[in-house]
DNA sequence: CTGTTAGCGCGTTCAC
DNA sequence: GTGAACGCGCTAACAG
């Protein structure tokens, strides 16, 4: 109807019409120089007029910036992904950067066998090559899980951050795997528990480790008894923490309380619980990690930790940002992860 | 080390080194022309050699196509938005497009109060003009939830698809949500079950009215008993579902499956049950909508209807690229929903 | 048929 | 306040 379909209007469209230069356009629109305020009022009338937009495609070729970065995620449907990227696109937003998102979809091109990188690396680098050509000035990685990928890709120089992933050569934001398991020991220790089991991950992660180390240093400080028995390796899946469970269940000294390094894993235990008649928290406590959507429309709600995704999205654009204006790196604080609680954990002081 | 950063390599280095000028490069690169064997190889080693890769931002100013599409996520964190974009992503790769990513961040910026148009008006409209300024040929709206949105945007001619949301203008993608709510009606009969209550979501949103269709549909065709106070209103949240189950336990003719319109009342209604001591599904049988993760998580298990989320974001993609091609839209399939059975229906013919 | 020169696209910016 | 060169790659027109 009224809607005319306006051929791209440009700059020297406005300059016609408002008779002056395309040089005085431009002075006007960047406040580069001053213009007389006639001419000035009546540039910015046709602008307006014409809803004129500068082509950012030319802008970049002379300036050589494009305020673009790429956002390489190996796959945006992993619980994750999306949290880190609201962060990055949340510092992103303050400063006039925008995203170039690409998807490696590693989940679906080739399921669970994240440990053969040769298998990805034609991608990781297909989406390097791409980026690079589309001149973007930066780039963040974004992982599927915490693991080594030194020398998967190469940037030729151009600034880039890991985050959910890691390498030995760049920079990498993750969160404070230690902190956080120590303070849902102190949690539980608050709530009067002393003999706390703990499931872990595989073991050849490193947030597996470091909460380990948390366990062990919450152990220590807090001088609770301790058994080997109580520390089980599970895989991060909810079979693995069901199995765990039933052998906490049948210990001598069973434990009053459980830390599963993956609310997947308590869910498991959650199961187990169920089935041997046990029940949750008034039997025995349960704290979870990641606090994924589901933690909380299990029952009982499941008490866990929050992890700071949106933070190290926030975090790793602010550090690339940096990088790009070559300004000397900040030393932000590890970002921390927060306690949730929920109806998972009885207090037995009472 | 031996890491050597490039300054960036153009055509006209390949060309200074391989002793030819820029024509010969760039025919060798596309092929638009013959070049002798001995020139070609020559210049096509300097080419791997330097790693040199085309400026797409150069390329983009003459040839005025920039494979680039925009897509504004009102919100990524939402549940179905990631796996919309894998969608886009899936469709944009196979057809090398890119994807500028725009997330407008509608959750955290005005928590729940999407009705209110105005306020998030500007957001969408800043949106729209950095894409256009970053000439993106067409551009994806995905919406936080199923609304109308016409006369939010201006896109000034440009192509635009809206996803879960639409207006009254343009081309939208939705799914099938009368055949969702009668194939999981044509479930619970197939498992005899014949007493069936529905809890709906609010009654201004459209699936919910379309939902309610297809129950009606399957109340009609499979001549089952029809009581209104097996029809509830809910309004998406836990609490209502908790509500509304606990209104149809104590009817005297209580129904023997409930139908909830999404996956969140269901586990209001798993509440409800577990206080009441009543078993699923044993005593009560329950479908949600939505497949949410957490559906797979509670206890039981949920038997619930999969969103094409996935074929929807292909779907839009490629409807936005005939568009952009000028080609003819074609009419594609409503995608349907896909009932997932787990263990929250009891056959009850047994 | 092969290779080169020169102008274009669009906005910026320097010299006048 | 203006003309014109410039950025980078493409391509029409031209030369050998």
């Amino acid at each position: 109807m009224g809607v005319v379909v306006i051929a791209n209007v440009g700059i020297k469209d406005i300059a016609a019409k408002a008779n002056v230069s395309t040089a005085t356009v431009s002075y006007v629109l960047n406040g580069t120089r001053n213009v007389s305020p006639k001419t000035r009022e009546r540039v910015v009338r046709v602008i307006e007029e014409l809803q004129y937009k500068p082509n950012v495609i030319a802008q970049s070729l002379k300036s050589k910036r494009t305020n673009t970065i790429g956002v390489i995620a190996e796959d945006v449907t992993v619980f994750h992904t999306p949290e880190i990227i609201d962060g990055i696109n949340d510092y992103a937003d303050r400063h006039d950067m925008h995203i170039l998102l690409t998807n490696l979809r590693l989940h679906k091109r080739i399921s669970r066998s994240f440990d053969n990188v040769e298998a990805y690396r034609k991608y990781a680098e297909n989406a390097v090559s791409e980026l690079l050509g589309n001149q973007v000035e930066g780039m963040i990685y974004i992982g599927v899980h915490t693991r080594d990928l030194t020398g998967l890709i190469d940037t030729r120089g151009n600034p880039i951050v890991y985050t959910y992933c890691y390498t030995h050569n760049d920079v990498s934001i993750q969160y404070n795997d230690e902190q956080a398991s120590y303070e849902a020991m102190s949690y539980l220790v608050t709530k009067g528990h002393r003999r706390i089991a703990i499931i872990s991950g595989l073991m050849d992660s490193i947030p597996s480790r470091l909460r380990l180390n948390g366990y062990y240093k919450a152990v220590t400080e807090f001088e609770l008894p301790f058994d080997p028995q109580w520390i089980k390796m599970g895989d991060w899946e909810a079979e693995s923490g069901y199995n765990m469970a039933k052998q906490l269940f049948t210990l001598a000294e069973p434990p009053t309380a459980i830390l599963a390094m993956n609310d997947v894993m308590a869910v498991g235990v959650l199961r187990a619980a169920n089935e041997a008649g046990i029940r949750v928290p008034e039997d025995i406590s349960l704290i979870g990690f990641d606090n994924r959507e589901f933690s909380d429309y299990l029952i009982p709600r499941i008490t866990t930790l929050d992890l700071p995704l949106h933070q190290m999205g926030y975090q790793a654009m602010q550090t690339l940002h940096k990088a790009i204006r070559g300004l000397p790196r900040e030393d932000l604080q590890l970002p921390a992860c927060r306690l949730v609680e929920r109806d998972s954990v009885r207090n037995i002081n009472d």
